[in-house]
DNA sequence: CTTTATTTTAGAATCATTCTAATTCCACTT
DNA sequence: AAGTGGAATTAGAATGATTCTAAAATAAAG
């Protein structure tokens, strides 16, 4: 767990350097918030979280810091429908379930071959940069 | 062309009908407009068309007649990132590519076994509604 | 230290969408 | 043919998430 904390540290700061940005105590708390609870949270969300350890934070940050953290591949946005923005700091290529029900968000790993074949269904002339799969439905 | 223009003004009666809505001038308007350009446009581009022909027409009833149809099942609403919802009249199986240079979207069919093999990854205790596959990327 | 660029911040502004409350429109009875 | 009740439309206000703006704080570089 030591050593996994140092390694997400170090990639953290790595990252930021690769773009030319600093690692600021507001960018490391909201992205150790993400690694926490690995919920889906919402902007609104990750600002309550992380105000209750640095209460002078400000939503216009909280905003800034994760749309800065999502330029360096450190947090991929989530969305469905119209609804808020959600935040996943899961680097491995993966699907989102969102529950209906409970309105929660699983992460659903994706086979390589999957996103290979999926891809594949593109005519030539297209190229994709990212392919989005998401379901929507009920977990139990 | 004769043929298929009444086939759709039959399901679109059928649909309404179905749902216990009535097929008002509004709403078969929009509908049209969306069967005769489908280049997935916005609430407002639809507004901007539909007023050409029926000039008295308000921005909420197209909001409200694109519900209508979305629930209908007979227009599919759809979604990129934070973008304004797109609304396609295209009813067969289908994924989505955004286009960042031109800002177009264009579908892309969906072979059924593909969307049995995307489903399939999911654990046993997921049930999914609906599956989205989008890209995001260039065409030439 | 001083300069300069980056980052944070509070609050205003924006944009798409939804809501509200008042008509208007129809299908169905009398 | 008028009356009634539920649908549908409408204009404009309200909402909610996000982005913008301009000023203050912070930190790196000279």
């Amino acid at each position: 767990m030591e050593a996994s904390t140092t390694d997400t540290h170090t990639a953290f700061n790595q990252r930021l350097a690769d773009s030319g940005l600093r690692a600021t105590p507001q960018r490391e708390l909201i992205y150790n918030v993400l690694l926490k609870k690995r919920d889906h949270p919402t902007a609104d969300e990750v600002f309550a979280r992380v105000k209750a350890e640095m209460p002078t934070i400000s939503l216009a940050t909280v905003y800034n810091c994760l749309e800065t953290l999502v330029q360096c591949d450190l947090v991929r946005a989530v969305n469905f429908e119209r609804g808020p923005t959600r935040y996943c700091p899961n680097l491995a290529p993966h699907a989102h379930f969102h529950d209906e029900k409970s309105g929660s968000t699983h992460d659903i790993d994706l086979p390589a071959d999957l996103v290979e074949r999926v891809k594949a269904i593109l005519p030539p002339s297209f190229r994709a940069d990212a392919v989005e799969i998401s379901f929507r439905g009920t977990a139990c």
